[in-house]
RNA sequence: GCGCCUGUAGCUCAGUGGAUAGAGCAUCGGCCUCCGGAGCCGAGGGUCGGAGGUUCGAAUCCUCUCAGGCGCGCCA
C-alpha cells in the first residue's frame, strides 16, 4: 500500500521537476473517511518552494498517473493529500497475500546484516524473577522481528559463572550441606538465603554423601560452586523453555578467563595505553573516552572486576563479524553503558555498534497493594511462579504491550481476574473463531482449496472494506516495528486487526447458500488468520485453534 | 549533588513533528431462532505534570521546573 503512494508521489514529483526529498512522510489520515493514506509532503516542501502548500498538492495530484490504483486523490487541510485506493487494486493486493504470504507480509529489510542480541543473562545465582521475564519475552520479540525482517540474527545467553556471587552460590550451599549434615557452619554474610539453596545443598548431599563432612570451604569450594552453578543454570534453563523463549549460544564468562581470552584483552588495551597501574589495581582510562571516572579491570588482590570479562566479551563478540550488537539489560545497570562504550571506542571500533536497550522495572502488585519482596532473605516472585499463576501468553503480552522503557506495574489479579477480557484472548479469539468457521464450512461441505481464486470485487460493506485495508497494511506495521526495534508495536496492530474482524463477524455471516459470496468471505477469513499467525508467532504468543 | 527512565481519561497504557489526542479495564444503557456472547453496538469521562521557547504546525524537539523510580563501589 505505502509502496504504491510511494511510487504514485515519487512520479508526481519528478515530473513537476522537484528534488525528491529522502524520506517521504506518509501515514494515516485523521479520519478514515478522509482516505487511506495521506502525505503532509507539500507542507514540507512549501517553505523552500515559498508557495502555498495547497497549491503545491494541487500540482502534485495532477502529475499522480491515472492508473486505477486509487479511487479517489484529494487535497485537504493546510495541505494534505488523501489517497483512497480503488477496489481493484485491494482486490489484487488481497490475492497476493493470499498467494505469497510471507513473502507479502515481511520485507527484507535487514538485507541480512548480521546481529547478535544479548538478553536475559541473569547470574545463576537463583532463580528468574519477574524482571528478567520482561527482559525474555521483549529480547525474545526483537529477536523474532529482525529475523523475520531479513537480519541474520543470534541470540545469546551470557552466563556469568565467574567471580565473586558464583562462589558465595557456593559457599551458601556449602553452608546449608554442612546444616544437612547437623555441623555447624557460619551462613555467609550477604549469602543466598532463598529455600532453593536448601535444595541444591539436598541434592549436593546426593551426590557427595559425606565426603565434604570435615572439609573446609577453601578444599570443598570448587566442587559446591560447581555443583550450585550447573543446578541453577539447569532450572533457568527449563524457565526459558517453559517460558517460550530459546537462545542459540550460551556463553560463559569463566571460559572467557580460561580460554585467556580477558588476559588477551587487557594486554591489547594495555598495548594500546588505555591502562595504567594505581594503588595496586590496574584501571581502564575511561575519563579518555568519555566517562565520569576511570574503572578498576583488576583489583588489588588480583582478582578482575565483571568490567574485566565483559571488555573481552565484547570485543570477542565484534571480532566475530557483527554488525550490530544488542544488548538487553535491566535499568539498573544504565550506569555501566557509558564505560562500555568507552571501552569500545578504546578497543578501536566504532561505539555505534552497540545499542544497549534498557527494560525498565517491574513492580509486582496483587490487588492493588505490591507485593514485597526482598532478595536479601531469598524472598521475590519467581518467573515461573507468575507462569504458572497466570500462564505464559498472558504473562508475555502483559510486558509486550508496553514500551520496554516505561515503568510496569504487573498486577497479579488484574491479570488473572481479567483474563476472560484480557488483550491476548481477545486476539486468539479470533483466531479460534476463524478455525471453527471452517470447521462449520467443511460440515456444509465447502471447502476453501484456493483462496486466492476467490471474487474479492462482491466484499464492499464498510465492515469488509476496513478489515480487507487492515490487512493490506500489515507490511508497513511490520516494518515500521522492525525498524524502530520495538516489537510492541505488533500487538496494538494485532488488537486492531482482531477488533475488525469480530466487527464483521458480528455484522456478517460468512457460510451462506450464496457460494461465490461465502469462498470470497471465507478466503478474507484465511488472509485474517494468516496475518493473526504471523503477529503472534513475532511475540512468540501461541495461536490456538480452540481455547 | 550528578546521571538515566517515566509523568497522557477514575485505573493500566498506546500515540514515525501533522488534521478534532486514542485503546483496554472500570461506570451506565442496549444486542444471542442462526458460523464460538472470551464477542458486538452506544454513552459519559482530558489544562497530554507545570512554565517558557523552536515553526506553517508540538503530547512528540530544546531550556527551566515539579513529582515518582533507578543508578552513581577495587559489587555484580
Amino acid at each position: 500500500m505505502k509502496t504504491a503512494v510511494q511510487k504514485a508521489l515519487e512520479h508526481a514529483l519528478a515530473a513537476l521537476g522537484m528534488e525528491i526529498p529522502a524520506h517521504i512522510e506518509i501515514g494515516s489520515p485523521k479520519d478514515e473517511s478522509m482516505g487511506d493514506l495521506a502525505t503532509p509532503v507539500a507542507m514540507s516542501l512549501a517553505k523552500t518552494l515559498k508557495r502555498k502548500p495547497r497549491d503545491i498538492a494541487e500540482d502534485i495530484v495532477r502529475r499522480i498517473p491515472k492508473d486505477g490504483i486509487f479511487e479517489k486523490i484529494e487535497v485537504a487541510g493546510a495541505g494534505f493529500i488523501n489517497f483512497t485506493f480503488s477496489s481493484a487494486f485491494l482486490s489484487s493486493s488481497l490475492k497476493t497475500l493470499l498467494k505469497e504470504k510471507a513473502g507479502f507480509l515481511r520485507s527484507d529489510i535487514g538485507k541480512g546484516r548480521k546481529v547478535q542480541i544479548e538478553f536475559v543473562s541473569a547470574n545463576p545465582t537463583g532463580p528468574l524473577h519477574l524482571g528478567h521475564g520482561r527482559g525474555a519475552a521483549v529480547g525474545g520479540a526483537l529477536s523474532n522481528l529482525l529475523s523475520a525482517a531479513g537480519w541474520s540474527v543470534e541470540r545469546e545467553y551470557y552466563i556469568n559463572d565467574a567471580g565473586r556471587q558464583a562462589r558465595l552460590l557456593g559457599e551458601s550451599v556449602f553452608a546449608r550441606y554442612k546444616e544437612l549434615l547437623g555441623i555447624e557452619y557460619p551462613f555467609p554474610e550477604d549469602g543466598y538465603r532463598g529455600q532453593y539453596v536448601v535444595s541444591i545443598a539436598e541434592a549436593a548431599k546426593g551426590e557427595a554423601g559425606s565426603r565434604y563432612k570435615d572439609a573446609g570451604f577453601e578444599e570443598a569450594g570448587d566442587f559446591f560452586t560447581d555443583f550450585a552453578v550447573g543446578m541453577m543454570l539447569k532450572v533457568i534453563k527449563e524457565d526459558l523453555q517453559a517460558f517460550g523463549i530459546r537462545f542459540d549460544t550460551w556463553r560463559s564468562e569463566r571460559g572467557l578467563y580460561e580460554n585467556g581470552e580477558v588476559a588477551a584483552a587487557l594486554d591489547y588495551l594495555k598495548a594500546k595505553g588505555h591502562l595504567y597501574e594505581e594503588e595496586g589495581a590496574l584501571w581502564f582510562k575511561a575519563t579518555a573516552f568519555g566517562d565520569e571516572k576511570d574503572r578498576v579491570v583488576r583489583k588489588s588482590n588480583g582478582e578482575h572486576t565483571y568490567f574485566a570479562s565483559d571488555i573481552a566479551y565484547h570485543k570477542k563478540k565484534i571480532d566475530s563479524g557483527f554488525d550490530e550488537l544488542i544488548d538487553i539489560w535491566g535499568a539498573d545497570h544504565h550506569g555501566y553503558i557509558r564505560r562500555l562504550e568507552a571501552v569500545i571506542e578504546a578497543l578501536g571500533y566504532d561505539r555505534k555498534k552497540l545499542r544497549v536497550f534498557l527494560i525498565q522495572m517491574v513492580s509486582l502488585m496483587r490487588g492493588g497493594t505490591a507485593v514485597q519482596m526482598s532478595k536479601r532473605a531469598g524472598e521475590f516472585v519467581t518467573l515461573r511462579e507468575v507462569m504458572e499463576e497466570v500462564g505464559a501468553d498472558i504473562t508475555k503480552f502483559i510486558f509486550l504491550t508496553r514500551r520496554p522503557d516505561s515503568h510496569l506495574e504487573f498486577d497479579l489479579e488484574a491479570a488473572k481476574a481479567a483474563s476472560s477480557e484480557n488483550p491476548v484472548y481477545y486476539i486468539q479469539y479470533a483466531n479460534a473463531r476463524i478455525h471453527s468457521i471452517f470447521v462449520h464450512a467443511r460440515e456444509k461441505g465447502m471447502d476453501l482449496a484456493h483462496p486466492e481464486d476467490a471474487d474479492f470485487s462482491i466484499l464492499s460493506s464498510p465492515e469488509e472494506t476496513r478489515l480487507i485495508k487492515k490487512l493490506l497494511s500489515y507490511p508497513m506495521a511490520f516494518e515500521a516495528a522492525a525498524r524502530a526495534h520495538e516489537p510492541h508495536r505488533i500487538t496494538f496492530y494485532l488488537q486492531e486487526l482482531a477488533t475488525f474482524f469480530h466487527q464483521f463477524y458480528n455484522k456478517h455471516r460468512v457460510v451462506t447458500d450464496d457460494e461465490g459470496l461465502t469462498l470470497a468471505r471465507l478466503s478474507l477469513c484465511e488472509a485474517v488468520r494468516t496475518v493473526l499467525k504471523d503477529g503472534l508467532e513475532i511475540l512468540g504468543v501461541t495461536a490456538p485453534d480452540r481455547m
